[in-house]
DNA sequence: GCTTGACCTGGAGTGCACTCCAGCCCGTAA
DNA sequence: TTACGGGCTGGAGTGCACTCCAGGTCAAGC
């Protein structure tokens, strides 16, 4: 397989196929007589995975050192599963998160459709619904740390 | 408040703020006499609203718009709603994605877990167990599209 | 009055993750 | 045999999202 099958194959461009062998994300490919790269469709696999955990918001630092500790061979299986278990409690964290948004979006949608309407909104709500400007709320904020996610519970700033 | 007190209470660095200012990802507020940036404690409210978009992947392109579309008022309530709604459903697509990825990851651990136990590997997984440049699995793989997310069911590239 | 710390502006610099390009080579089909 | 598509290299360019800095102003406390 050719640099633009494998292109075609997992979805990434050759720019980039060639852009992650140089910087050691996936191996270096033999090559044929004319000194092209030939690859083994089993880097289909290893690929995937890294976008795997790219898509879920590992770095190309640590997809990099998760690379090269797999070069390594099972001298490095520990290693590796202390990263994956470290990415995996991110994740799950993430899943979290954004289920806390979608339920925001999705009351958020909700008010605004009741607001296009016209309809009186709940008194409840009364901070959401004032659009631009809201008078503050009387409620003190403490502040948080970021590192920590922790995070006050969200409200509609409308 | 000044810039420093926000900057506490949102999170966000002062240079932050001022280069979200300048963007026009939020309001210019008021001076004091000094020429000091003052804000009202609304700004909190909207401030974690983006935060929350940002965290949840949208891009700054899109953040700004809804911005601009907040200064018009509630004559661009649908457009807020429709843009609100079109990346609600991008995050329950992460959603999806993201749960998908906690299983192939909790597998992997396991499975790495076990390997470094030294335990035999079931024949099932024997692909997954042969961790460095395993012999491809018989099994032809399509190309798919990137762009639709649509992709083949992971299997563990080990 | 002087120091200190917070704040101001404009602009340069950073890190990530590609993406594009010029100028080249190679193998195959017409 | 020549045109073409695909591949090669090294290096420059891009877009995002900040982050840092120099050189200045301002207000409050000692």
């Amino acid at each position: 397989m050719r640099i633009g099958d494998l292109a075609d194959k997992s979805g990434l461009s050759t720019d980039t196929l060639r852009y992650y062998e140089k910087i050691g994300l996936i191996p270096r490919p033999l090559r044929d007589a004319g000194g092209r790269r030939v690859y083994d469709r089993t880097i289909l696999r290893w690929i995937e995975f890294l976008d795997r955990l790219k898509a879920t918001g590992m770095g190309i630092r640590d997809r990099l050192r998760y690379a090269e500790l797999r070069t390594l061979g099972s001298s490095s299986l520990a290693d590796r599963r202390s990263m994956l278990e470290t990415h995996r409690d991110k994740v799950a964290e993430d899943i979290v998160r954004l289920t806390e948004t979608l339920h925001v979006l999705d009351d958020k949608v909700d008010l605004y459709r009741r607001m296009e309407a016209g309809e009186t909104v709940d008194p409840a709500f009364e901070s959401c619904a004032r659009t631009e400007h809201a008078a503050p709320p009387n409620r003190e904020k403490s502040p948080h740390d970021r590192r920590t996610g922790a995070r006050p519970r969200a409200d509609n700033e409308a």
